[in-house]
DNA sequence: CTGTTAGCGCTTTCAC
DNA sequence: GTGAAAGCGCTAACAG
C-alpha cells in the first residue's frame, strides 16, 4: 500500500476490469455485477482509493461540495446554525464552504455567482438579504438550494423554517398579560423572511389583546448589539411610554438592553424586553434576557439533511415548522 | 454577450491568439506582450470570462480555494476570527472551506485528509489540538500551512501568535497585586500552544509575585461554558481557599462564574475571576467579565493575508506578536 | 514572446 | 453487464 495517490485506473487494472466499471462501482451507479462490485469494492479499499472530488467536479459539472451562505457569522445563532450545518456534512463526507455576506446583498448575490463557479449544486441560505424576485432566480440556479427562514418558496426549492408568528404571537400575549401596554417591536431586515413573519406575529398578538398597532412603535434596526442600541434612540424619541419591548433576535434585543439602561429606563420595572433565538448568552446577560427559543442547532441539521436528500435524489417531505417556545427570565419581569 | 459560461478557447478565438496565452494573461504570469495581455484583458472582460476554478484545480493539482480549520465554530472566538478571515479572503476572491473539529483530534486528522483530496494547498489552523509530532507533519502536507497559536513551527510553516504569556503574567500580576493569594487556573486543551503558553505565563506570574506555585490550584478543562462549569467542582474539592481563578478563555471563564455562584461564593468579594479574549459577551454576563483581550477580528485577517501572501509567492514575516491588554470589569473586583 | 502537445482523473455517451 | 472513446476546461512542459 504506497504512499501515492491512487486513479481509477491504477484500482481498474488491479481489478481486471474497465475504468468504468471501478466508476460506476464507486458511484454505486447501476450496471455493476454484484460480485464483481463487491470485488472493485475490496480492491479500492485495500488499495486507499479515494475518488478525486475535483476531477469529479470537472467531468461531471457538478462539485461535491456545498455552500452555505449567511449574513453574519459573528451572531451565535449562525454560527451555531453552521456549526451545526457543517457537522452534518462532515458526517456524510462533505465539504462546505461558508460564505458571510456580512448583511449585504450586494454580497450575497456575489456569492451565489462564486459558488456557481466552483459548480457548488446544493446551497444552504440562511436568511437571505434579497428581494424575493432575485432570491428566487438565484435559488434557480442551483440543483439543490436550501431555504432557511424565507418566504420564497417554489418548485424545486426547499424550505426549512421556524414558526416566527407563532413565537411572537406568544412574546406579546405574554405581555400584554402581564399588563403592558405600549408594546414597541424591533424589526429586522426588511426582505428577511422571518423578520416579516415575526412582525405579522406581532400585529396578531396585539389585535388578540385588543390593542390597536401603533407604527410608532414599530422599528426597524441592523440585527446586531449596536443596531439594538440604535433602535431604542429611535423609540424613545416617538413615544416615551414604552413598557416593553420585543426585538427581532437576541442580539439586537442585547443591544435594546442596553441602550434603555443608557436612557435610564429600568429593566424590567419600567420596560420589559424579550428576544428571539436563545443564544447561549441570552441566559448569562444582565438582566438576562427573556425569549423565544429556538433550536438551533436542529434547524442547522434540518437544512443540512434537507439538501444531503436532496442530493441524493431523495425527495424533499418539508415536515412540520420548527416550534418555538418562549422562556421567561429577569428581563420580561418572571 | 450571451448567457452561456465560456472557456479559453472562446477568449482565444475572439482575440486571435492561442490558449495558452489567454492562460498566461488571466494568471498574470509573465510571457505575453504588454500590447497583447491588454487585448486579452479587455476581450475577456467583455465576454465575461471567468477561469473555471475546478478545472484549473485539475490541471494545476492546486484547488484556488482555501481551508481554516478550527476546533470550535460556536466558541465566538472562533466564529469572529473566521469571519474575519473568510471576509478577507473574500476580497481577494477566494472561498474558503471551514472546518470544525469539535475538540476531536481524530476529525482534526480527518479534515487535513478531507482538504488534501480536495486539492487545497492553504490552510489556516487555528488553536490546533495535535500534538506537535503529527501537526508539524500535517502542516508539512500543504503548500501553505498558517498555524495560528501553535507552538509548531518550522520550515515553510507561517506562524501568527498572540503573546499569551505576556497576557497571563499580567492578569496574575493584577490578582496578586490586589491581595489575591490563591489563584486558580483553569488550564486549555494539553495540545494547544496557547494553552501552554498561557500556563507558563500563569507560573511565572506567581513566581515574579513570590508565590509558590502549587499543582493543586491548575486544573485542565475542556474550554466551554460546561468545562469551566466542571472546573470549579474539582478545584473546590482540592482546596477551599481560592480566591481567584483565572481560566483558558472568556467561554471557560463564563463557566467558571457559573460553577461559583453555584458554589455560594461571591464574586468577586470571595474570588475574582479572569478570562481571555474579549469576546463580546464577557462585557454582558453578571457580573462582567475581567478578562484579557484580544484583537480577534485582526488576529484572523493577519493569518489569511499571510496565507494569501504566500500563496502569492511573497515571502512571509512573521511580525510581532498580538499584544493582549488586560481589561478589567467587575469580576476581578476592579 | 507565443504556440503545440499532453495530460490532470474522472464521467459521459455510445457501443458491444 | 461492460468497455472504448471523447471530452470537462485548464495548465505544464516543451518547442519555436
Amino acid at each position: 500500500m504506497s504512499k501515492e495517490r491512487h486513479t481509477v485506473e491504477d484500482v481498474a487494472r488491479e481489478a481486471g476490469v474497465s475504468l468504468m466499471t471501478v466508476s460506476r462501482t464507486m458511484n454505486g451507479r447501476p450496471g455493476v455485477g454484484e460480485e464483481t462490485r463487491r470485488r472493485v469494492l475490496e480492491i479500492a479499499a485495500r488499495m486507499g482509493y479515494r475518488p478525486s472530488p475535483v476531477a469529479r467536479g470537472l467531468a461531471s459539472r457538478r462539485a461535491s461540495s456545498l455552500g452555505i451562505v449567511l449574513p453574519d457569522l459573528a451572531n451565535p445563532f449562525f454560527s451555531i446554525l453552521a456549526k451545526a450545518a457543517v457537522d452534518e456534512a462532515r458526517g456524510r463526507g462533505v465539504n462546505v464552504f461558508i460564505i458571510n455576506t456580512d448583511e449585504r446583498p450586494s454580497l450575497e448575490r456575489a456569492a451565489y455567482a462564486s459558488l456557481r463557479e466552483e459548480r457548488i449544486a446544493g446551497v444552504v441560505v440562511a436568511a437571505s438579504r434579497l428581494p424575493a424576485r432575485h432570491l428566487r432566480e438565484e435559488a434557480a440556479s442551483f440543483d439543490w438550494p436550501v431555504l432557511v427562514n424565507s418566504l420564497v418558496t417554489g418548485a424545486g426549492i426547499a424550505n426549512v423554517d421556524v414558526d416566527d408568528e407563532a413565537g411572537i404571537f406568544e412574546a406579546v400575549s405574554h405581555l400584554l398579560g402581564a399588563g403592558r401596554r405600549h408594546v414597541a417591536f424591533v424589526a429586522g431586515p426588511r426582505e428577511s423572511g422571518s423578520a416579516r413573519r415575526r412582525v405579522a406575529g406581532y400585529k396578531a398578538g396585539l389585535a388578540a389583546g385588543g390593542i390597536a398597532f401603533d407604527p410608532e412603535l414599530l422599528v426597524r434596526a441592523k440585527p446586531d448589539i449596536e443596531g439594538g442600541m440604535r433602535s431604542v434612540v429611535a423609540l424613545l424619541s416617538r413615544e416615551r411610554r414604552i413598557d416593553a419591548v420585543i426585538a427581532h433576535n437576541d442580539i439586537t434585543a442585547i443591544g435594546v438592553l442596553r441602550g434603555l439602561e443608557a436612557a435610564g429606563r429600568g429593566i424590567p420595572s419600567d420596560v420589559a424586553v424579550i428576544g428571539v433565538d436563545d443564544i447561549p448568552y441570552a441566559a448569562l446577560v444582565r438582566p438576562s434576557l427573556s425569549t423565544v427559543r429556538i433550536d438551533i442547532p436542529e434547524l442547522g441539521r434540518r437544512a443540512m439533511a434537507a439538501l444531503l436528500d436532496l442530493r441524493d435524489g431523495k425527495v424533499f417531505e418539508p415536515g412540520p415548522c420548527l416550534r418555538p417556545e418562549l422562556v421567561l427570565r429577569e428581563s420580561s419581569g418572571g
